[in-house]
DNA sequence: GCAAAAGTGTTAACTTTACACCCATGT
DNA sequence: ACATGGGTGTAAAGTTAACACTTTTGC
C-alpha cells in the first residue's frame, strides 16, 4: 500500500544544468568550483536541491543563477538521473537541464557561496567532475549533437552578428567532422535563414567577412509548416 | 546551505510507464483502473512511487508489472514531470518511461492490489486520467512521433510475422498522415530491414499477402554505420 | 607580393514524389 | 463475376556531394 510522508521540509531532488557556449571556434561547458561538501573544491556542473514548494523548471533556472550568476537563460530538460549511489549523501535524484548560449555573456559571478567560481570549458577537456557529473555532460552532448540536426540550434551559441564561417565552425565543432564550405552555404542560404548586413569585418589581414543576422521570423514560419534543418 | 534528510524511509517520487501498442489497425495505450486513493476508481497510466533503495529504472520495471503483470519490457525515460500541485497528497516528483510493444500479449494481470485491471485504449480516445497523466501520455506520444523519424521503431509494435500493409498502417497511425503504398515499399524494401517469409495469409477474401520479419541483424549493422531510417 | 581566409557554380549521382493498373482469393 | 486488398514500375523533380579557383585585405 502506497504511504506519503506529507508535507516534507525538504526535497531531496536536485537540478543540474550543463549550459553550452561557444567561443573561440570551440564548444564549451559551464563549469563551476564547488564551495560546499559533498565534493567540496571539486569541479561541477551548477546544480543543487529544489525547494519543497519549488516548480523544478524553476529551480534550475534560480539554482543557475545562484552558482554562476547567469540570468533569463533558456533551459531545457533531457534527463533524470537517479542511480541510487549517485550522491554520497543518500539517495537523490537529479533533473538535467541544458541550455546553449552566447559565452561572449561575461559577468560570471557566483551569487551564493555554494561555488567559488564559474568558467567555460573546451568541450573536449572536461575534468574528473563531481558526482555522476560526468555522464550528465555526456548525455548532454548526445542531445546537443541530437538535435541540431533538426534545428538550427547553432544560433543560439553565436553572437547577434556572426560570419557564415563562424557558424560553419559551430557545426564543425557539434558535430565533431568537417563540412564542404560550398555546400553548407548553399543550404543555410537556401531557406533565407540568415540576412546579409551591410556590416563587414574590420582590421583582418585577408578579405573582410559579411556579417550575417539570424532570421528568427522566416525560422518560425518555416518550422510551422514542419521543414527540418538538417546538416550531415 | 544545503542540508540533507538521509537516510530516508520513503521516496516522493514515482516512475509511470506509457505503453503503446498496436493492434486492429489502431495505435493503443496501456491503461489501468486504480483500486487506490489518490483518484481510486480513475482511470491512470501505470505508475507508483519508487523504493527508498531502489533504481529507478528497476522501479519502473517493478511497477509496470505490479499493476499489469507485463514483463520484461524495454523502457526508455522520456521526461520528468515536477509541477508542484501535480499530486494532490503532496509533492511528487515523477520520472515517466514509455514502451512500444506487441499488444497481442495477453494476460494483462495486475499482480498487486493497486489496481483493478489494465487495458488497451485506443491512443485517440484516450479518456479523462489521473494525476497529469493526460499530459504524460500526450508528451510520449510526441516522443514516439519524433523517434520514429528515425529509427525503424514500428517493428517492435507488430508480431513476428507482419504484413507490408499492417507496417504501413502502423506509420500511417503513429504519424497520422497517409503514406503511398510503392514508395512506402520500396523504402522498407531497399535497405533489406524486412525480410520475405515463404509463408502466406490464409483465409483472407482477397489476394493474400506475404508475411515478412524484421531483420535485426541488418538493422545492427546498418545503425552501425549511421544511418537513419526515416518515412515522411 | 605573399599569406590567409572569403566567396563563388557546375555536374553527376542519388533520392523523392506522383501516379494506375493487374493479380489472387473468398463469397 | 464481383469485391477486396496485394502487388508492381517509371519518369520528372529535387536534393546531395564532390570538387578548385579568384578575391580581398593586412602586413
Amino acid at each position: 500500500m502506497a504511504k506519503f510522508r506529507l508535507p516534507k521540509l525538504h526535497s531531496d531532488f536536485s537540478v543540474d544544468c550543463v549550459i553550452f557556449g561557444f567561443d573561440e571556434g570551440e564548444l564549451k561547458v559551464l563549469l563551476v568550483e564547488r564551495n560546499e561538501p559533498p565534493y567540496e573544491g571539486w569541479i561541477a556542473i551548477p546544480g543543487n536541491l529544489v525547494y519543497d514548494h519549488e516548480d523544478i523548471h524553476e529551480a534550475a533556472a534560480r539554482v543557475l543563477y545562484e552558482l554562476t550568476g547567469l540570468k533569463n537563460i533558456f533551459l531545457e530538460q533531457f534527463y533524470s538521473f537517479g542511480e541510487i549511489d549517485r550522491h554520497p549523501q543518500g539517495r537523490v535524484i537529479t533533473v538535467a537541464y541544458y541550455s546553449i548560449i552566447k559565452s561572449s555573456v561575461n559577468g560570471l559571478h557566483p551569487v551564493s557561496g555554494y561555488t567559488r567560481k564559474a568558467f567555460w570549458c573546451p568541450a573536449d577537456k572536461i575534468p574528473k567532475l563531481a558526482f555522476d557529473h560526468n555522464q550528465i555532460v555526456e548525455r548532454a552532448l548526445e542531445t546537443l549533437r541530437h538535435k541540431i540536426q533538426y534545428e538550427p540550434v547553432g544560433f543560439e551559441l553565436l553572437p547577434e552578428k556572426f560570419t557564415l564561417t563562424q557558424l560553419q565552425h559551430l557545426y564543425e565543432a557539434i558535430l565533431e567532422k568537417k563540412v564542404d564550405k560550398r555546400n553548407f552555404r548553399k543550404r543555410i542560404l537556401r531557406y533565407g535563414l540568415v540576412s546579409e548586413l551591410k556590416q563587414k569585418q574590420k582590421n583582418v589581414s585577408h578579405r573582410a567577412a559579411a556579417y550575417f543576422k539570424f532570421n528568427k521570423r522566416r525560422y518560425a514560419d518555416l518550422k510551422k509548416k514542419g521543414f527540418i534543418f538538417g546538416i550531415k
